[in-house]
RNA sequence: GCCGUCGUAGCUCAGCCUGGUAGAGCGCGUGCUUGGUAAGCACGAGGUCGCGGGACCGAAUCCCGUCGGCGGCUCCA
């Protein structure tokens, strides 16, 4: 059935009636005036209603969210102490969070069964609409539901409950007619959190699930998951032989092995290509600051916590560098700029150092030292536009070159402007007229001149740089989302997310235009009137870090890298040992080319060779024996195992050609 | 940091619930096989069962503490 037929209703009947027979349990809800119903609901008007099938999208949440509430319904029966807040449905999963003592997966199975007892049984579900002050008594034991309903719903005003056999929940629905509609779930994981989100309040424990119109699809949801986990970039690292960590000399440090240096230095050398024809000069700064530079930048005070601070034996104090933007501050500092001189573009593949708490570690996606490919760009504020636009050319180019990704979105982080407080920005004082910055949430409200309190907010800086991130997003016709109140607190920004083997969302590029930094240091250039003006900072960084970057290359390749970037670009093995003479010899000529070859004259089988090389996920293996030697070819096979005959210089000049196109797809 | 979960041979994992004997595959070593594309045959070596403590005649197994990995929360320049 088409779900988007729409059917006749009319005015008092109750959807239900509207539906087809034999749907069984394939339609859920009802689209009705671009409102949700349920299918108990009555048409308010007569029309044309479009049924909600369980496969949909729209579906698929609805039956989640009836799922929580069936998790719900089964937790506070066998937990009678447990105290329901609020549930939640992503792709594929819920969760819904619970006060009450942490139980353990291996409690999972009681509470499934009570589940799927609530199935068998069929229960309706229900809606009702009761006044505020009635729903507040339902819920009257639940200081989380009386949260909700309080911000919810206006005094005096209706709302709706729905009503599960005798549990009830304050909810909007729409919801599955019964649970009858539950055709499978399963219950994932568990962990803590705490009321709003909030540490400072009421410890939750909250529970994972998911659910499916049928076991097949549950089965399949679940195989495609335990896949994902196949493909962690620390399995795969660990089969390559990329790099290690070290936990008990440096926790959260990665150490590249030689496989994973050749890949980190070919990024490396593509992002130094990339700098020269944009204009980003290479620069390189210490690794150790005295704390002064911390202090100055703003870090020390809000991330001194999440520093590696230290106190050397005269007494001068130091610190590791989180950021490289300091040191490319220094290096701009050691000269004086015309405004003819702007913009002023450095970049590094800086090394930074942050002390993420334990359980905020996470392989190469979340270490404590990682490296940037960082860069600063000094610019006039006319200048935000155009280097905005010359960055968002180059990012997608990266990512379709690198990864195959056609097209990626941009999220725009701007300022959230009920809270201007938290964000630097400029102000003048009424009584003195002087004009400086400050960040009201963390500097007294005062005029730095005359004392005054009296302050007029200027936003044109902010509103500025917004429109001109804006305006570039816009003239390449890039797809971005804005996100209010998500812009660093000095100046908007934008970044690419992209996803992990498991689905999460990694932040990679990003472009972020800074005010405070050149206020801090007291920045200038000299425009033409000879007077200092200061200039704005973009930091921008493409790959991101290069740890996460290649986290991420080799979830999205399975580690099967393009030829340019894979550490063994050809595995040769010859069929016999009366052949280790031709292969070392074809070896050796390859290396000579500088292809990463490597030959195997150990005792085995063909067989065994190539079922064990695998791992390594070489871009060809080359097999030599008789018919080789006699006619100077090689048999190639490819990641697809498909083999080809190829003769020597044949075959090197189709593989430097596919390192030098930087190919993703093999020759063959 | 908080909740859950896991830690056994070089690697991947059984064994733990229900205490008594430490196992499998791969890898490694030796011998044989000398071969044509997803692991040839035989034999062998290899273990602080993360660490510390405890109840017990006795602990890989049960209890407590602790270190670390993973998932989630929190935080993310």
């Amino acid at each position: 059935m088409d779900s988007k037929q729409l059917f006749n209703i009319h005015k008092g009947k109750q959807f239900q009636d509207a539906v087809p027979e034999k749907s069984g349990h394939s339609i859920v809800a009802a689209r009705f005036l671009n409102k949700l119903y349920d299918l108990s609901d009555v048409a308010p008007d007569n029309g044309e209603v479009e049924f909600i099938q369980i496969n949909s999208p729209e579906g698929e949440k609805i039956l989640l969210h009836s799922t929580a509430h069936l998790l719900a319904n089964a937790i506070v029966k066998l937990y009678p102490n447990a105290l329901p807040n609020t549930s939640n449905e992503s792709e594929d999963t819920f969760y819904y969070d619970f006060n009450m003592k942490p139980v353990s997966i291996e409690d999972f199975p009681l509470i499934e069964e009570k589940m799927q007892e609530l199935v068998q049984a069929n229960i309706p579900i229900t809606r009702k609409i009761l006044p505020k002050n009635e729903i507040i008594k339902e819920f009257s034991h639940n200081k989380y539901k009386l949260d909700k309903i309080n911000e919810n719903v206006p005094d005096g005003e209706n709302s709706s409950i729905y009503i599960q056999g005798n549990y009830k929940e304050f909810c909007r629905g729409p919801h599955v007619p019964s649970t009858g509609y539950i055709g499978a779930f399963k219950l994932l994981s568990i962990s803590s959190t705490n009321y709003e989100g909030d540490v400072n309040k009421d410890k939750m424990i909250r529970i994972y699930g998911t659910a499916f119109p049928d076991k097949k699809q549950l089965k399949a949801f679940l195989l495609r998951r335990e896949e994902a986990i196949k493909r962690d970039h620390r399995k795969i690292g660990q089969e390559m032989d990329l790099f290690t960590f070290d936990n008990e000399r440096a926790p959260g440090m990665p150490f590249y092995a030689p496989n994973g240096a050749i890949i980190r230095n070919e990024l490396i050398n593509y992002m130094k290509e990339l700098n020269e024809k944009s204009g980003w000069e290479e620069v390189w700064t210490a690794h150790a600051f005295k704390d002064i530079i911390w202090k100055q930048s703003g870090h020390y005070y809000k991330y001194k916590d999440d520093m590696f601070l230290f106190t050397l034996p005269n007494g001068d104090n130091y610190g590791l560098k989180p950021m490289n933007c300091p040191g490319h501050i220094a290096i701009f500092q050691r000269s004086v700029y015309s405004y003819r001189d702007m913009p002023v573009k450095y970049s590094e593949a800086g090394t930074v150092y942050r002390y993420e708490k334990s359980g905020e570690m996470g392989g190469l996606t979340r270490p404590r030292g990682f490296t940037i490919d960082d860069g600063h760009g000094f610019v006039r504020e006319d200048q935000i536009f155009d280097e905005t636009i010359s960055l968002l050319k180059i990012i997608p180019s990266i990512f379709k070159t690198i990864l195959g990704t056609e097209e990626i979105t941009y999220d725009l982080s701007v300022m959230d402007k009920q809270h201007p407080e938290n964000y630097l920005m400029s102000y003048e004082c009424s009584s003195c007229g002087e004009k400086f910055m400050l960040r009201a949430a963390a500097q007294e409200y005062k005029c730095p001149a005359c004392g005054s309190e009296q302050l007029n907010s200027d936003f044109s800086m902010w509103d500025n740089a917004t429109e001109n991130l804006r305006k570039a997003l816009e003239e390449l016709k890039l797809k971005y989302t804005e996100y209010p109140g998500e812009a660093a607190f000095y100046g908007p920004k934008i970044d690419v997310h992209i996803k992990d083997a498991l689905g999460r969302l990694w932040q990679l590029s990003t472009i972020q235009i800074d005010f405070f930094m050149p206020a801090n240091f007291d920045l200038y250039y000299i425009d033409k009137n000879d007077t200092k003006v200061r200039p704005v900072i973009i930091h921008r960084a493409i790959y991101g870090s290069y740890e996460r970057f290649i986290a991420i290359l080799l979830e999205h390749f399975n580690g099967k890298l393009p030829l340019w970037l894979t550490p063994l670009q050809a595995y040769i093995i010859p069929v016999s040992e009366a052949y280790n003479e031709y292969a070392t010899e074809i070896n050796k000529k390859m290396r000579e080319k500088g292809i990463r070859s490597k030959v195997d004259i150990s005792d085995g089988t063909i067989s065994k060779k190539i079922k064990l090389i695998r791992t390594m996920r070489p871009s060809y293996i080359l097999v030599v024996g008789e018919k080789e030697l006699a006619n100077n070819t090689l048999s190639v096979r490819n990641r697809k195992d498909k083999t080809r005959e190829y003769g020597m210089d044949e075959f090197m000049g189709i593989m430097a050609e596919e390192i030098r196109e930087k190919k993703i797809d093999q020759a063959f």
